[in-house]
DNA sequence: CTGAAAGCGCTTACAG
DNA sequence: CTGAAAGCGCTTACAG
């Protein structure tokens, strides 16, 4: 069985290619009759065009690419399901790249990706956003892209970030509002700019309550459930105990409320946890974590929606934007006990 | 600044364009004089191969799609994280496409996609692997494929799944041996092949026991965290309460151990709880989850480094294997309690 | 409304 | 070891 071509089927229909084309594309400037014969030889010989040959001869392939290195899973799976919902609004294809910032051959690695396949776009996902070397190399390449939850301001480039500093000053107050003082903050990966803006919401909430900020309240993770639960143990170790955990995100929160049950203590009654980002895993538990809605699908979205308009129609001003974060009670928080 | 192509480089290094293209694919027959010259142009021009022009004069795009339409999101990033390794490894390109198995217009869609990007493969996961409609339309369409976890026997393409019927038989031997008899059981989602599998390892184990099976005990799920939800509260309202709850998934387990705790039933002692999967979710709370590990990752990874083989070498008699799956107790099951 | 020509940037098959 | 020609299957720019 031959292959069907366009030529093959301008040769059927006793039309040029370029009619067929035409049809193939919806243009205008085609007679009914005409497009209807070329309609009735695509079905009888089954014609399917050929993806490439059209990305070749337009110079586009249709796909986007998603470049991320993130511990916690839920934050990819809600990056790709904004990134998808964009994508397949306008015809376009998602795919993905997982890869490692550390490693020295970072570069290397997306170099590698772009000659294997032609992507009309990336959209960068922490801390990817936040590497002014990777952004450079794109833009020498001259590959559009997105940036998302990216603190670099500089950057003339399509951004949509949350307001991370503001949901973590929230969250301490509301921790505050609850009549604790000793609340111990586990920090996130030191690669993501989340990291330092979530730790200076916190900080900032305790210099306006006028409560001392203490460096022993603070452990270092990496946004990991497994660095939750090494935090967990240094802070639930310590003496006396505070009375609230407020841990950079859920996944973390999670492995704190895990150790707590494990020694009987009790959520919230002895100890107040909360997380950041409103994962799945903030609702599934119970206690349920109390957390900052951080509105990851939408802003991946947003920035891949405007990549793809960015690729029809470069001369736009590129897209920035700050969506805020919004505090979740449940009932992992609650008025310290006065025990 | 004009585009550098294979062009450009020929007429620079006063070559051939064949011989460049002979250094750029490593090709022999090139001496080693000529080799560096280009080598040396590729660097001074700053020459990218274009993949799209490559693809077409090679009919292959190095991509590979992954089809899923599927309720546990740990699932899907498991799926993504075996696929990816494959891909890696061969230099080959992860496409995602979540779609509806239900949609009426699932082979328009996939006929939609096929349209937008040339694929040189699919990996089909559950429910997919399942659909004797899809898989007719990728034969039609010649299109290379294989199946994850698919249930069908007659098909003769690439199938790797795991013994899920075994799996759930022993977890529900493990659950009598502890003692019980009245163990309620979720189901899945009807669509998925496990489902039927794993209900029926329950039945066999409770027949060879000499148990009877009773439908009271059995609740209807999805796979979703919010069908398990619903799921455990008929089931922990009966009267009287079963003493252990088996949900096909860890999901679904986690909903239950959830309500549970709100209920203030202790696990395991009063209720003892079980999944399958082995998902992150099973070891991120308290009690950890006793449960079946599914080798996901190794399934699709399989799946994906014989699809890349099927591809570049056609002749090969297609590849099917069955994985074990393997009891993990932990603390959600415990002897039932003789008061 | 329609088509002939040239081109997208590579590789394949062949000749020398 | 090297290259000229043809081709992959489309679209673009132009002419009529």
């Amino acid at each position: 069985m031959k292959k069907v071509t366009i030529n093959s089927v301008a040769e059927y229909a006793g039309v040029s290619k370029k009619t067929v084309s035409r049809v193939l594309n919806n243009e205008p400037n085609v007679s009914p009759a005409t497009r209807e014969k070329v309609l009735k030889v695509f079905e009888e010989l089954n014609y399917k065009p050929n993806p490439i040959a059209r990305g070749l001869a337009q110079n586009r392939s249709f796909i986007i690419g998603c470049l991320y290195d993130n511990p916690s899973k839920s934050y990819i799976t809600r990056v790709q399901s904004g990134a998808l919902e964009a994508c397949q609004k306008h015809s376009y294809n998602l795919l993905i790249h997982p890869c490692e910032l550390r490693g020295q051959d970072l570069i290397d690695n997306v170099e590698q990706l772009l000659t294997t396949s032609r992507l009309d776009g990336i959209v960068l996902t922490p801390p990817f956003s936040d590497s002014n070397e990777l952004i450079a190399f794109l833009k020498q390449r001259n590959i559009p892209y997105a940036r998302v939850a990216s603190a670099i301001e500089g950057d003339d480039s399509i951004s949509i970030r949350s307001n991370d500093e503001q949901g973590a000053f929230e969250l301490t107050e509301h921790l505050i509002n609850l009549g604790h003082t000793e609340i111990a903050f586990i920090k996130g990966h030191p690669d993501h700019s989340a990291t330092e803006n979530r730790f200076s919401g916190y900080q900032k909430a305790l210099a306006k309550h006028g409560i001392e900020y203490r460096e022993r309240l603070v452990a270092e993770g990496n946004f990991s459930y497994h660095s939750g639960a090494d935090s967990a143990k240094a802070i639930l170790d310590l003496e006396p105990r505070p009375t609230a955990v407020f841990a950079s995100n859920d996944y973390m929160a999670a492995a704190v409320l895990k150790l707590a049950t494990q020694r009987e203590i009790k959520v919230p009654e002895q100890l107040s946890i909360a997380g950041f980002d409103n994962a799945p895993i903030a609702r599934h538990i119970w206690p349920g974590l109390t957390t900052i809605a951080q509105p990851v699908e939408e802003m991946t979205r947003i920035a891949v929606e405007e990549l793809i308009k960015h690729i029809t129609q470069p001369q736009e001003a590129p897209f920035q934007q700050v969506l805020e974060a919004k505090l979740i009670t449940r009932e992992s928080t609650k008025a310290r006990s006065s025990s």
